[in-house]
RNA sequence: GUGGCUAUAGCUCAGUUGGUUAGAGCAUCGGCUUGUGAUGCCGAGGGUCGCGGGUUCGAAUCCCGUUAGCCACCCCA
């Protein structure tokens, strides 16, 4: 072939596309189901709209360019800051909570590999309004959910929970100050990847000789996996006056997060596990990652608080709760655990025609199922009636509906079960009737 | 951006130490006298052997480059 699909696109043939439409199906199931209300946005943003949110490096990953009009432009990488945009020009006038969901193509210009392509889809899921836990509780719930929906259940998948302002109180009580915290939360993001020695190593330029021991500790405070050892864990901390009131609080809120999750049966899926930081700055409070239960491959889907960034993209004071999930992963693991069903499209009914007069007859009686919503197949053009017996069975249709000269003239159609092997005959004039009847329970022989 | 492996028909793959016109199964299309289901029978189409260059009398096969795919790193909104 002359031409290919670009690097990291895919094409979606009817099987791929019903497969797709199937995880589309579940997630959109899911998300009414917790009365979140669909949106959209366009496609193509201005690039500042992306540099505005994460930093100028990002241009590297994004496919952009200058449109006719001189303007710089990108395809969206991502929701959020879109959606930012959205809720910021009506913040006012929209009733809180605000629970609004998306199912849309992102694009990145990064290099494809297992669970990353450069064109996903990915369900974006966002509360804004609320600051408190229940919030992030809803949430959770939900992405827990969403994945029981795909037949995937405790074995199968885990919420890694964590937060990151608890994270700022324990590294304040180490003496960090607000950069170095930034520094420390982004090496540990990527403790589980880094050699011990390596990350005593980037450790050092801001803790000095206290690297190593100061390692030690948080990765104690990581192994924790109970709330009780948490609480006493957080209580130890050599805290005092306004951050000792803050993590009192702080932990109050944890148990009503624990609380409200058990509540709405996600107890089960929720991990306590302070290795999750995330990468991105702009979390603020709790976050958390699904992951495969066995730990491997990427993660299914992230989110988190992120309460200043509305206001960081020029609308008002707004806190948000949200995650995403890519369908790539997700796809992968669900093959994995043989929960993607083969979908094969098929007609309800399929017409075996005679002749030119038959073919009058089978067109008129399929444009009146077809126009209740039944669907119908005949064959284009004129064969042996041993050919389209045969065609009609590898269709996959529920019946055939025989159109021969013989009926015809009788004013009747013959009707085949083809699961059954059954017939029957069936007075044309009767036929609309006939059918709810005969897709409820077949033909009896 | 860096590295490893791979590339033959729509799909899954054969193809010997370099040797004539590159094969099979599945799939597709047509036929087996226009009336009934899998595994039927006969036949057909379909390949610049990823692409470009080199070595050779001769390259799917050996060498170099390149592109794409997969995998790992980087990154992961």
């Amino acid at each position: 072939m002359q031409f290919e699909t670009l690097p990291g696109f895919r094409e979606f043939y009817p099987e791929a596309c019903a497969r797709r439409n199937h995880v589309f199906g579940r997630w959109r199931q899911v998300a009414r189901a917790f009365n979140f209300l669909e949106y959209d946005a366009p496609v193509l943003e201005p690039l500042e709209l992306y540099i505005e949110k994460s930093g100028e490096e990002i241009v590297s990953q994004l496919f952009n360019f200058e449109d006719r009009g001189g303007r710089a432009v990108a395809l969206r990488p991502e929701m959020t800051p879109s959606l930012a945009r959205l809720i910021g020009a009506k913040a006012n006038s929209l009733k809180r909570p605000v629970k609004w969901f998306n199912i849309g193509e992102h694009y990145r210009y990064e290099r494809p590999q297992k669970g990353r392509l450069r064109a996903f889809y990915q369900f974006n899921v966002d509360i804004f309004g609320e600051q408190g836990p229940t919030a992030d509780a809803e949430l959770i719930a939900l992405l827990c959910q969403a994945l029981q929906a795909f037949g995937l259940s405790a074995g199968d998948f885990k919420v890694r929970l964590s937060d990151r302002d608890l994270w700022l109180l324990m590294l304040a009580a180490e003496g960090l100050d607000e950069a170095g915290s930034a520094t420390v939360l982004g090496i540990i993001d990527k403790l589980e990847r880094t050699d011990r020695a390596k990350t005593i190593e980037k450790l050092a330029p801001v803790l000095g000789e206290q690297a190593e021991a100061f390692l030690g500790r948080i990765e104690e405070a990581i192994a924790i996996r109970d709330f009780d050892r948490l609480r006493a864990y957080i209580e130890n901390l050599p805290l005092e006056g306004d951050l000792a009131a803050q993590a009192k609080a702080r932990m109050e809120d944890w148990a009503q997060l624990l609380r409200n999750l058990k509540a709405a049966g996600a107890g089960d899926f929720i991990q306590i596990d302070l290795g999750i930081v995330r990468g991105l700055a702009y979390y603020t409070g709790f976050v958390f990652e699904a992951f495969e239960a066995s730990g491997a491959g990427r993660a299914l889907a992230g989110g988190g608080r992120y309460d200043a960034l509305v206001k960081k993209l020029g609308g008002p004071d707004m806190p948000a709760v949200g995650f995403a999930m890519g369908d790539v992963t997700l796809v992968d693991l669900l093959e994995s655990k043989s929960l993607m069903p083969e979908y094969m499209q098929r007609p309800e009914f399929i017409a075996i025609i005679g002749g030119e007069d038959e073919r009058d007859a089978a067109l008129a009686d399929a444009a009146q199922l077809r126009a209740l919503g039944y669907q119908v197949e005949y064959p284009l053009k004129n064969q042996g009636f041993g050919k389209q017996f045969k065609a009609a069975n590898q269709s996959g249709a529920r019946f055939a509906l025989i159109y021969g000269s013989e009926e015809l003239e009788r004013g009747v159609v013959k009707v085949r079960d083809l699961t059954a092997g059954t017939e029957a005959e069936i007075a044309r004039d009767q036929l609309l009737q006939q059918v709810p009847a005969l897709l409820e329970s077949g033909l009896e022989s």
